[in-house]
DNA sequence: GCAAAAACAGCAAGAACTTGCAAAAACCTA
DNA sequence: TAGGTTTTTGCAAGTTCTTGCTGTTTTTGC
């Protein structure tokens, strides 16, 4: 294995997770510790990241902010952000999930675009809050602790009750044979409620989650009309999802 | 765990709760009471926090609050949250309006104290999920931009659907003649519902805002259980609610 | 002033880090 | 392509850092 690819595999960890083990860096790449060591030291010094006693942590990893303040990563769902709002229009009322990306998407948003907008998220309630011109309704529930995500009976009987023009759907994974898939059931169920209580649905998601497969799955790739992800639409790394019938941006 | 990672939960938590436990952080990070302690003195060396006995506290909390950056205020309002918390009891029920105040209730409650929390306000929501024994359920409906409060039919209706031990109102104005009054008319319907949901109603007030009205009647004095202030009950300033049948804390 | 809780100091085991070195690989240059 | 140079890599020895445990001292609440 070339340095170069240690090295931007240790990123991508880095950026992924926040933080790594030098060890575990060692095992994956198969090299000594010694190795790992000086890579990251090198790493460290054109300042890519910030190695601790033990590991290694991405920068702004300290901040205080509560989504992951990864730079690199960041970059990626601002650039979806961007494209996703490009896709809305004056007056029209949709859905959002949770995830980081759609909250870039909420804070994105025009002034001066009215929409209204539900959501069982905590974080993208409070993004939208700040515009004025958006009606936000939350659809309450049981929270879930860590993704301050609501989830339960409740929610998805409010969402039954709708039908909407849109619904966006940030995090989670994807791939071009099991489709959308997600590690938490509960989750699972509301994500469903919201295609079911949409007229499209549009799926947002960092290259770095493509082709990755989790434990439940949410749908099929069939239920999904447009995939936002940070790549320019030709990009070869997309061509596995050329055979459906989805709009690629 | 590297020790990064703990430095930073640990800085999280004091920000948050602006004052914390070694006991609490040990239990939560899975170390030794000295790993934490000598953790907390580092920080306390880099000035990050203030080292107590038993814990640590946050440098200026008075720099956290968004809202008023009022020192005078916000210490008024940790006092208060103070005795409010220590009416609480393990496994209750409760539901729990906006404000700052409340907000600081939500911070203060004690790692290990299991509750239930209903609550229509997004930002008492997301300081109660800092506390991983509190089941939260977000009371979902229209928020209001600035309040970041949900009001409307659907909170009003969930509320009519409970039963809980305790109902503790935040924000408010309180007179003697004129009862807790507020200027917004959406918001009283939803503190209505959450009395009539509730056993107990406690109220919460600082000094400053006793004796003055508003427009619109939440309701009379004699639908309060408790009424907390900063004060010391004794305080003449409190002389005209000693008529009515409420506990004064 | 007493008992309990918290803080401190010192120690020891283990983990992580540094340094120097030598073998192997990659890279010149003639 | 041969021979010399540079870079990369793994190893070993010694050092420092981290962490939990001990017993002792200080602080706190009653």
């Amino acid at each position: 294995m070339l340095k170069e690819e240690r090295h931007k595999y240790i990123l991508d960890q880095v950026h992924l997770h926040h933080r790594i083990l030098l060890n575990d860096l060692s095992d994956a790449l198969n090299v000594s510790i010694d190795t790992i060591r000086r890579d990251v030291k090198e790493l460290h010094h054109e300042k890519k990241l910030k190695k601790v006693h033990g590991g290694a942590t991405s920068f702004g990893f300290m901040t205080f902010s509560k989504d992951d303040g990864n730079i690199y990563l960041q970059s990626k769902k601002i650039q979806i952000a961007e494209k996703t709002v490009s896709l809305l229009s004056e007056g029209q009322v949709i859905l959002m999930s949770g995830g980081t990306t759609n909250m870039e998407v909420a804070k994105l948003i025009p002034k001066k675009l009215s929409l209204t907008v539900f959501t069982p998220s905590l974080h993208v309630a409070m993004a939208l809050l700040d515009h004025k011109d958006v009606e936000v309704i939350f659809l309450g529930g049981k929270l879930l602790h860590d993704a301050k995500f609501a989830v339960g009976g409740t929610v998805v009987n409010a969402l039954s009750q709708l039908r909407v023009d849109l619904c966006i759907l940030g995090t989670g994974y994807l791939d071009a044979n099991h489709g959308l898939t997600e590690f938490d059931w509960e989750v699972i169920q509301v994500k469903k409620a919201m295609i079911r209580a949409s007229k499209k649905t549009i799926i947002l998601s960092v290259s770095d989650k493509l082709h990755s497969v989790q434990k439940y799955k949410t749908c099929d790739l069939t239920a999904v009309h447009t995939l936002v992800t940070e790549l320019d639409p030709q990009d070869p790394l997309l061509d596995a999802f050329r055979e459906f019938d989805l709009k690629l941006v």
